[in-house]
RNA sequence: GUGACUGUAGCUCAGCUGGUAGAGCCCUGGACUGUGACUCCGGUGGUCGCGGGUUCGAACCCCGUCAGUCACCCCA
């Protein structure tokens, strides 16, 4: 039979990697929680049509990407793609946005059945923010300063790009987009196949393509700038002089349009050159329509959303992975010793709550067994001898360079005389 | 979904034009050492991704399939 293996593009994280996500995950918690943000949970799975009406039939995530299935009542179910669906529809559903101020946040697993490569899996981990309520171009730079002081806070701020872009209301880039299909339909002998597949359905996703023939044809295209009314614009260069006042720099990206129809006005992008194809490590924008779209009253809202899996590789390939924890004692036990070994253990835990204790279980040789605390890193070996313990004592050494001592100490001073080293 | 490359011990890899597998590291037992580090001796561990085919015989050739990597596409 053969082995089982784990589903493709879903990926095993595994102790050597756990301590960088649960620095990051720690990094991202401090920074909501002082920006005010709050949590919410919401479910994986959802009805299929809240994802198909929320980020659009025809984008290629509900078209080809998401994990649909009939339940055992014949509903359309999926595996959420994405978040900001399922805690609009959450916040909704129990009142959350009915007159009133929000800011959430939320975490977890997003699926997307996608060819996998380096930064794209098929299950993905998200970090989100939503704020609701909160017309003006405030809101939108507080989620940017919030997501620049995770940066900060991770060391990776300058290897990240802020960009920026307006693509106005809905109406506004449908009357473009009107345009930009009468210009690329003018030079249609031009086009590549995936220009000419979206020339209708969704022609502001060429904009950013990355075929230079595409682009070189762009440059004579209609400027969506031209297409935006003045309140869009108005509000955009409020943006940009809050982001100049708070010291964050931004690049102005035309070409920048989200690949989720219920963006509007002010979107933005975090880039970075660090990760090959996967650029974006985070995206994000108003979405001022969606709340009502989805059947709530309007509300107006703006938020973004991280790729995990991203932000860890950046801080593997930039070099900020945090230490593997490592044992403060490790306890050398005699075979025949267990009870004592514990009974140490407990007092030490006792003394050092945060400290890792590591009592030697399996038997072995203590020559071996303190070869093991060297190998594991352990700043010190709490070595039970039997001539030794009759005597109420234990003997204790440092094991790092800067404190190779061995000494003699009572067993029931050893605690506190831990306390004091570390 | 498309393309290119890859798939041999836990890890990194070798295996010439086909003759049923090797190294280093790791782990482990022992010797030595004033109870780890250096040195020496020994040991565990492989359906050569999987399934077919060609052949007297395949890790090596052919087909299929699964998985990985990178790029396209798309996005976080």
């Amino acid at each position: 039979m053969a082995k089982l293996q784990a589903i493709r593009g879903m990926n095993d994280i595994l102790p050597a990697q756990t301590p960088t996500w649960q620095a990051l995950e720690s990094a991202f918690h401090r920074v909501v929680h002082r920006f005010g943000y709050q949590e919410i949970r919401f479910p994986v799975l959802e009805q299929t049509q809240l994802f198909k009406r929320s980020i659009g039939e025809v984008t290629d995530i509900v078209e080809k990407e998401m994990y649909s299935f009939d339940d055992r009542n014949g509903d359309n179910l999926s595996l959420r793609p994405e978040g900001t669906a399922g805690c609009v529809r959450a916040a909704d559903q129990h009142g959350l946005l009915y007159n009133q101020q929000q800011r959430l946040w939320y975490q977890g697993p997003m699926f997307r059945h996608e060819r996998p490569q380096k930064g794209r899996y098929r299950q993905f981990q998200q970090f989100g923010v939503e704020a609701f309520g909160m017309a003006g171009p405030d809101i939108d730079a507080e989620l940017i300063q919030l997501s620049a002081d995770l940066w900060r806070e991770l060391g990776i701020g300058s290897a990240l790009t802020l960009q920026i872009n307006n693509i106005g209301a809905s109406a506004e880039r449908r009357a473009y987009g009107a345009a930009l299909t009468s210009f690329l339909e003018a030079h249609s002998d031009r086009l590549d196949a995936d220009a000419r597949n979206r020339l209708y359905s969704n022609p502001l996703r060429i904009l950013d393509s990355k075929n230079p023939d595409m682009q070189d044809l762009l440059v004579a295209a209609p400027a969506l700038a031209d297409y935006v009314s003045d309140e869009s614009v108005q509000h955009f260069d409020e943006l940009k002089s809050l982001l100049d006042s708070a010291g964050i720099a931004y690049e102005v990206n035309p070409r920048l349009v989200r690949g989720l129809d219920y963006y509007n006005n002010c979107v933005f992008e975090w880039v970075t050159d660090a990760l090959g194809a996967q650029g974006t490590v985070c995206g994000g924008g108003r979405y001022d329509g969606l709340v009502e779209q989805l059947g709530g009253k309007a509300t107006v809202a703006a938020g973004f959303a991280m790729g995990s899996e991203r932000l860890v590789l950046m801080l593997e390939t930039l070099g900020k992975e945090p230490q593997a924890p490592r044992p403060a004692v490790y306890i050398v036990v005699p075979t025949g010793f267990a009870k004592d070994a514990l009974a140490l253990a407990t007092a030490l835990r006792a003394e050092l709550p945060e400290q890792i204790i590591l009592s030697h279980c399996g038997g072995g040789k203590p020559a071996s067994q303190l070869k093991k605390a060297f190998t594991l890193g352990a700043r010190y070996a709490a070595v039970i001898e039997s001539d030794l313990l009759e005597q109420g004592k234990i003997k204790l050494r440092g094991l790092t360079d800067e404190e190779g001592f061995e000494e003699q100490v009572p067993v029931d001073d050893l605690p506190r005389r831990l306390a004091e080293l570390i």
